[in-house]
DNA sequence: TTATAATGTAGTAAATTTACGTAAATTGTA
DNA sequence: TACAATTTACGTAAATTTACTACATTATAA
């Protein structure tokens, strides 16, 4: 587990905090950037609080005193969290809408990096390698998710289709059996269709594995769900990230049938990857 | 631009540093970590000179002062760590192999971020929007990056289609006329297929935009491309992430257009997503 | 009302920076 | 090569800023 980002921390101790430590939190969490190059009576007179106060906010999170929080501050912005809430403008021009829509997926990476259950990989991996066929669908921007997955599956000598078609969905659904994996990719995990095909597929004894949103209805009917919790998005010019955090957990995931397979697997996967260097012009031409 | 690693700044500039500068130096870069910590007494004391000594060697590296200085060390020592190729080795267990997938995919897209060409994108986004039909082309892990695009710039109330069949691309881009743009993914911009794709589609006066390695076939052969350089892969277990890095690009340009567009574009955009919600359940369920 | 927790005031200690002076190094000249 | 002249490097000490501590006051809860 990666260590808890101090932003996280601070804002999950947000309910939890006196009257002017809450001020302070306030002040740190709505332009960290600033807190880290503030004296502490700077940042003591924007929260509205004495300086002691911001001395004790400090200690409270555990740091020797006001200088040593602001490194650990300055710290967490790397990691991570400095993207937070940077919206699209209309008025935006390319050179700042450009990075901030790579820091929302980056920051979205970076929060589900930290959050990802690592025993339900490992239990998700356990039925992929068990599996005696997998589907994996998707429908709309999750389409194209479940088709690289099939690119990618498909090196592992497996029986793996992708379908973004609802018809065929139901179908297979109900044609499959014990020891079928139906992979079911969904950003909301709330399309009826997606559902019920879901339910379907259960009914008939296979295993339904959810990427999606937790709590949702797709997650409550699968057999085993991985939960991505992207934040909604704030406001309309940025794009739907959680399209992104799919792929790469589906990267997780064959990184991780790979590794049980073994390095007397690894010649199979060259073999994949030299059948397409006849279709390549050489490197240096 | 992000500004490079302060660590490595630092071990550039050795060769050129005055006596008591090297001193404060190599004290600094043999333990960066307790210098965060130290006070400028004590670092000094360690290094041999005097107190503004240690302070002149924070201004010289563009620092206001020693707690300043001690801060942007800081932020280097975090995204050092993230920077260094963390290899997935085979006795990797999940909570091993996960984060580092995550992490190599985060340091691609930062190192995109901060080299991508602004105008470059914005030149895409300007073809884009004059185009009188867009085609996403790509072949295998980028047949589903294609097939992405279209899923997105379909909104634009454009003729959009995307094609991983190469007969089907071949004849469409013979077929192409001018003010068509031939959107053209490919990770190595070498498969020959695809060249030749682009190279009927340029013969006949379209607009071929490749987002592609640079220096590339296919890049040579572009009207415009969106380089993207993504460090080979160094290990067999560590998944392509270049896919993501075209996924993102992808969404940068669909908001370039989507900003073109202006603010009375938006209720379009707003009716395209209500259509799809009769298919979904509540959310209080 | 009393006890306890929370916050602020004022003073102190520490740390950092500035101003200035001396030493060293560099350059030019005889 | 030797010897200024000039620049640069460095340190001392004082000034200033910054952070912390001890204690007082106010608010809160029992």
């Amino acid at each position: 587990m990666h260590s808890q980002n101090l932003i996280n921390i601070i804002t999950d101790a947000l309910p939890n905090l006196n009257k002017s430590e809450s001020k302070v939190a306030q002040v740190i969490l709505s332009d960290p950037d600033t807190a880290t190059s503030s004296s502490i009576a700077t940042l003591a007179k924007k929260a509205g609080v004495s300086e002691p106060s911001v001395n004790r906010f400090c200690k409270r999170f555990d740091a020797a005193g006001f200088p040593d929080f602001k490194i650990q501050l300055a710290k967490a912005l790397v990691s991570g969290i400095r993207f937070v809430n940077r919206n699209v403008n209309p008025d935006d021009d390319v050179s700042s809408y450009t990075p901030k829509i790579f820091d929302s997926t980056i920051n979205n990476l970076t929060l589900v990096r930290d959050k990802i259950s690592h025993s339900r990989v490992n239990q998700v991996v356990d039925k992929l390698i068990q599996a005696k066929r997998i589907y994996f669908f998707g429908l709309g921007a999750s389409g194209s998710v479940a088709r690289d997955a099939e690119n990618k599956f498909f090196r592992f000598n497996l029986p793996v289709s992708c379908h973004d078609d609802v018809l065929m969905q139901r179908m297979l659904a109900s044609t499959g059996t014990t020891g079928d994996v139906f992979f079911i990719i969904s950003h909301t995990g709330r399309t009826k269709e997606v559902v019920e095909v879901a339910e379907i597929a259960r009914a008939n004894g296979s295993t339904v594995i959810g990427l999606t949103a937790p709590n949702s209805p797709l997650a409550d009917i699968s057999s085993l769900t991985l939960d991505v919790e992207v934040p909604e998005n704030t406001d309309e010019y940025m794009p739907m990230t959680s399209r992104i955090v799919h792929l790469v957990i589906l990267d997780v995931l064959a990184t991780g049938v790979t590794l049980r397979r073994g390095p007397e697997f690894l010649p199979h996967l060259e073999k994949i990857k030299n059948s397409l260097k006849p279709t390549r012009y050489a490197k240096d031409s």
